[in-house]
DNA sequence: ATCAGTGCAAACCATTTGCACGCGA
DNA sequence: TCGCGTGCAAATGGTTTGCACTGAT
């Protein structure tokens, strides 16, 4: 809403607004959720509107890199979220049943940024996780 | 630092202290850096103890489950790390010509490790990494 | 002696890539 | 029109699995 138009971010860096890469951000706006390739995939299936797997993977990419998504490594794949630089955040992943939940910005994150800044890097972006067990598998976990 | 030695722990779930799994587990002692799967069975080649790598998966993967050693996935595919593992530091990644250089460990982490505990999550590793241009690629990057 | 653990090769699955065509600017 | 972007299919690469053999207890 009060945020850059995806097209104007696309077009500003050189890339074109297609219809595919308009159904994808649109799908990522909707839902707080952090969703997979195939998630995205298999949803806009069943809206009729059939976009390719691979171009599903090639504009979360470059969705990625321009930093208009968040791309969260898990054990089985990829999910990707929406960034809002305002809210920026963490995540809590659990190695079992890999539910993701989001934890706080904590401005200490700035002791490293600095540390950076000290060591002549020009920091582009970073990727914190922190990974273990959510009290529910822990309780299967600590019963097998 | 006496903890628990691995064949007690393997045999307290029942599994055997196997010739593979204690060289597994020697190289995660030793080094203080996070492994790949392949990193692991590339080393103990060189080390004249060729263990196949599907082993290597096999043993890592059941050592995280046991809570041995932690797992953290990245894109180009997951790092293990012995989990009492204090002491780690963290990176700095060039995008360009892929430096890392280490960054000492900061206490602040504790606040986020926190959050995890009143999350109800039994913390098992992290990840954290800081992506942006070294010194040296950021004069060519400006000059090309 | 038994059965978990291993090695090998093949299978799997998420993701990437080469190529020819189609569409946005 | 021009070249980026797409779809298709095939390739890639990390990880898992089936099977018969080996080794730890």
């Amino acid at each position: 809403m009060t945020k850059p138009k995806l097209g104007i971010q696309l077009k500003a860096k050189g890339y074109k607004l297609t219809q595919q890469r308009q159904q994808i951000m649109n799908f990522l706006q909707d839902s707080s959720l952090r969703l997979s390739a195939q998630d995205i995939h298999q949803q806009l299936k069943q809206q009729n509107s059939a976009i390719s797997l691979d171009t599903v993977y090639r504009n979360l990419r470059l969705l990625t890199e321009i930093g208009i998504v968040g791309q969260i490594s898990l054990p089985s794949g990829s999910v990707y979220e929406r960034v809002e630089d305002q809210e920026h955040h963490h995540h809590l992943v659990c190695v079992d049943c890999e539910k993701v939940v989001c934890i706080a910005y904590c401005p200490e994150m700035k002791t490293y940024m600095a540390q950076a800044g000290a060591a002549g890097f020009d920091v582009i972006g970073h990727s914190f996780e922190i990974y273990g067990r959510c009290a529910s598998c822990r309780h299967k976990y600590l019963h097998s």
